[in-house]
RNA sequence: GCCUAGGUGGCGGAACUGGUAUACGCACAGGUUUCAAAAACCUGCGAUCGCAAGGUCAUGAGGGUUCAAAUCCCUCCCUAGGCACCA
């Protein structure tokens, strides 16, 4: 009798399954109905840690099962290898960010396959390889073509020491992470990708998808759709004029000043006529040393300053009122400046109050308030100080309001076009060339790709430009228009333009003449299931789902949607309760595990630690007790590893347990209740264990089916070891007898007054009357009855009877 | 401040549509086995009163609805994740 040793025969039966191709996925298999699974492919960062092994490993669980189920699954895996930490390595290691890059994908596809999963390796991608970004910058290319890509002043970190533009990671407090001094906002050309112009559409779609629901909220509010209008306010003694927009029309005449965002137009434009330029312009200042967070996270105190000399006038009142300039109106946002009612807006309130400007209530539920006013009023009322408008409900005042203030309804979206600018090194150059004769010049599509060269220095250029920029035989290029001397954008593009589109390339990764052939477009996608981390609830998926609308209106795919349905797993924290991290020390290192107690106990214990999308500090003794069953497992088919013509049958009970089962085991995979599946499992052992009777071959094979996609090594050995030649894997998953999964008893728990008193074993088809009389007999209830009549009597058939006293 | 989840034994967590609260596992205690330890196996394990039968109390706190509440409603407290003062 030999114990399970999972050392022995794990790394055996993974090499035999990449021999027999068992994973790997044909285009099209007869019978079978293509399922893509997908998981967020990793960033090669060096060790494969146990957040990847909680997203990988239930998520693989499902894949297999699904496989058993009878579908052709395809399950890849590739590497999201573009991005800062390799450029920050070259800076501080002096190594080449593609050399880091690629050290830590070997090292990482190393530990990867020590896992197990079901992935099909001959769809590998790495997104830093030019067969790769090539097709994302095909995929620029196609934007620009159609206008949805474009480029403007934008602004960007900027640390005036190092020189340098800075990620907001990098920004520290409002301080460089390197050097500590204050950052402040560059205005720079960049690239943006039109994603504004799908916002409807993106919000629409969201009805369609089997989501989380919070993550469609997420989105939905990070998309931000508003109905308003928006209402000009002419500037005093000018032609300029103030837009504004507004989703309480009907309190504009309630607008007492306007609100202009430090950065708006009109500033610069009118800079002239402002008497007090030095206090202005310092507050502008100072207004860019802060981040857009901090701006907006400032409450309770508003800070601000009147731009005098200038004034506008309500277009409704017709009044002259202050134009003052405060960092809590955004200039990305609508129009850039607000209307402020401070009597109906709790914003708009508190600057009033700090300022001492007027408040001037419009709605009014009831009567007007008397004295001063002691908050915001938000809700619906009656128009008062309104001039003709007055006494009606504020509701129907609005359209009117609209009208006679020249205004028209809009729709706003919080939404802003997408930044794909860095000025970095390492990620896809941007395909464009600048001539100074022709202008902005695309790439030609049979120039592609436009390779990143090899450089040595990766420091800061100190213009804020990347350090591609450095590079004089990569900038000048001739004009693919006029053959002229010309120049390379040396900015690259943003790694999440990389991911949006991942999911399409695995479809046909190795393709050389297309992203990907359209016909295996076709049979794979969409992708059925996501799988990741809720981290990435709004930018990835929405940047996907962006990208998937666009190639649909090129027609290109067949699909508005990339991902049908999507899980999240939670985040695993170290043993201390606190998030993993190497300074702190307490992190999970999964191969120290997999040495220990074998890939197959890691596994499941990750799936039985509790609900997956919950997460959660990790316990460092749990996993004794999944290793301690696949122990068992093992003992007990090996122990009684009958003859295949063994015609023993299970008792009654026992058979109706496999049968639940089957049952339980299958429906928690499919509602990813990993934990509650491998318990399911555990209870039929511990029943099996106690009967202590010998299985007969069938059931054997049922068990080792129902922990198959748990334990996928430990499975195939006991499978094989029955004389199965052919891979558990590609088995079908066992059926279930509906009769049988039916119980015919229950106890009926007897209740007095709702406490329970008794319980008695009853045919499940019992009738209240027969309860009823069963239950009154019983001498417990009778003692407790004592001669008291029962009130009422509540039944609940095949649960429960309840006596009222 | 806003949004979204959560709060159940010593711990991770179960609990269908409101119907046996604490499944399954960890830890712990006692036992079997052993020269001994480990492993394995068996038993016990929410709190409290009781010799026992059994009772009473417990799902963050307080109220409510109901024959019956971890589950539904209201108020409050705490934790985690997210955020954009969005006009």
């Amino acid at each position: 009798m030999s114990f399970y040793n999972p050392k022995k025969i794990e790394s055996k039966w993974q090499k035999w399954w990449e021999k027999k191709r068992i994973f790997q996925a044909e285009d099209s298999a007869r019978g079978k109905e293509n399922f893509y699974h997908l998981v967020m492919f990793p960033y090669p960062s060096g060790d494969l840690h146990i957040g990847h092994w909680y997203n990988f490993g239930p998520a693989d669980v499902y894949a297999r099962y699904k496989r058993m189920r009878g579908f052709n699954v395809m399950s890849p895996i590739g590497f999201d290898a573009f991005g800062l930490p390799a450029e920050n390595a070259a800076i501080k290691r002096k190594i080449h960010p593609q050399k880091w890059t690629m050290q830590n994908i070997k090292a990482m596809t190393k530990q990867l396959k020590s896992m197990g999963n079901s992935y099909d390796w001959s769809r590998l991608i790495i997104t830093c390889l030019p067969e790769y970004y090539q097709w994302n910058q095909w995929l620029f290319l196609k934007l620009y073509e159609k206008g949805l890509a474009y480029r403007k002043k934008a602004p960007a970190n900027w640390c005036p020491s190092c020189k340098t533009v800075l990620a907001n990671e990098q920004v520290i407090e409002g301080k460089c992470e390197r050097c500590d001094s204050e950052v402040t906002q560059k205005e720079i050309e960049q690239w943006l990708f039109k994603i504004t112009d799908y916002a409807e559409r993106l919000l629409d779609d969201l009805e369609m998808l089997d989501w989380p629901e919070r993550t469609k909220i997420m989105q939905r509010n990070w998309i931000g759709r508003s109905e308003g209008a928006e209402i000009d306010f002419p500037v005093t003694d000018s032609n300029l004029k103030i837009k504004v927009f507004t989703t309480r029309a009907d309190t504009l005449p309630g607008a007492t000043y306007l609100v202009l965002a430090p950065e708006h137009e009109l500033l610069n434009l009118l800079s002239a006529r402002i008497l007090n330029k030095n206090a202005v312009n310092e507050y502008i200042e100072k207004a860019k040393h802060k981040s857009e967070l901090e701006r907006l996270a400032e409450t309770k105190i508003k800070t601000g300053v009147e731009a005098k000399g200038i004034t506008a006038i309500n277009p409704y009142t017709k009044k002259e009122i202050p134009i003052w300039i405060s960092d809590y109106v955004i200039g990305g946002y609508g129009t850039g400046a607000i209307m402020a009612v401070p009597a109906h807006d709790e914003r708009d309130f508190a600057f009033a109050k700090e300022f001492s400007l007027p408040i001037l209530p419009v709605v009014v539920d009831g009567k007007l308030p008397e004295g001063e006013i002691k908050e915001a009023y938000f809700g619906d009322g009656v128009m008062v100080n309104s001039g003709e408008l007055d006494n009606l409900p504020n509701h129907i005042a609005k359209d009117r309001i609209i009208e006679l203030a020249g205004g028209k309804k809009k729709i706003n979206y919080k939404l802003r076009d997408w930044l794909i600018s860095r000025q970095r090194y390492w990620g896809a150059p941007i395909p464009i060339i600048y001539c100074s004769l022709c202008g902005t010049v695309p790439v030609p599509e049979k120039d592609l790709p436009v390779v990143l060269p090899k450089i040595k220095d990766f420091n800061p250029e100190g213009t804020g430009k990347s350090p591609l920029a450095k590079s004089k035989k990569f900038v000048n290029v001739a004009c693919p228009k006029c053959g002229g001397a010309a120049e390379r954008e040396t900015d690259t593009m943003d790694t999440f333009v990389d991911s949006s589109w991942y999911f399409i390339r695995y479809a046909d990764s190795q393709n050389k003449e297309s992203l990907a052939e359209e016909k295996k477009i076709k049979a794979w996608l969409p992708v059925k299931i996501y799988v990741g981390g809720a981290e990435h609830t709004v930018l990835h998926l929405l940047y996907s789902r962006f990208f998937t609308k666009f190639l649909y209106d090129q027609e290109l795919v067949n699909f508005k949607e990339p991902f049908l349905a999507l899980r999240h797993q939670g985040i695993i924290l170290g043993p201390d309760g606190q998030k993993m991290s190497k300074s702190r020390g307490n992190v999970v290192d999964p191969d120290d595990l997999v040495e220990k107690f074998g890939a197959d106990s890691v596994r499941m214990h990750l799936c039985f630690m509790g609900e997956y999308h919950h997460g959660g500090p990790w316990n460092p003794t749990g996993i004794l007790g999944v290793h301690r069953f696949l122990g068992r497992v093992w003992k007990l088919i090996n122990d009684q590893r009958p003859t295949t013509n063994d015609q023993r049958q299970e008792d009654k009970n026992l058979e109706k347990l496999f049968h639940q089962t089957i049952k339980k085991v299958g429906e928690d995979i499919e509602a990813f209740k990993f934990n509650t599946a491998v318990s399911a499992l555990m209870i039929l052992l511990n029943e099996i264990e106690k009967q202590k009777s010998h299985l007969s071959p069938a059931a054997c094979q049922i068990f080792i089916k129902l922990l198959a996609p748990f334990a996928p090594h430990l499975a195939e050995e006991l499978w094989q070891k029955f004389g199965n030649e052919t891979s558990i894997h590609l088995e079908k998953w066992p059926e279930y007898d509906e009769k049988l999964v039916m119980e015919e008893e229950f106890e009926l728990l007897i209740q007095i007054n709702g406490k329970l008193r008794d319980k008695v074993v009853a045919p499940k088809t019992i009738s209240q009357e027969e309860a009823e009389k069963l239950a009154l007999d019983r001498e417990r209830v009778q003692d407790q009855l004592s001669k008291k009549k029962p009130k009422k009597v509540i039944f609940v058939p095949g649960r429960l009877i309840n006596i009222v006293i």
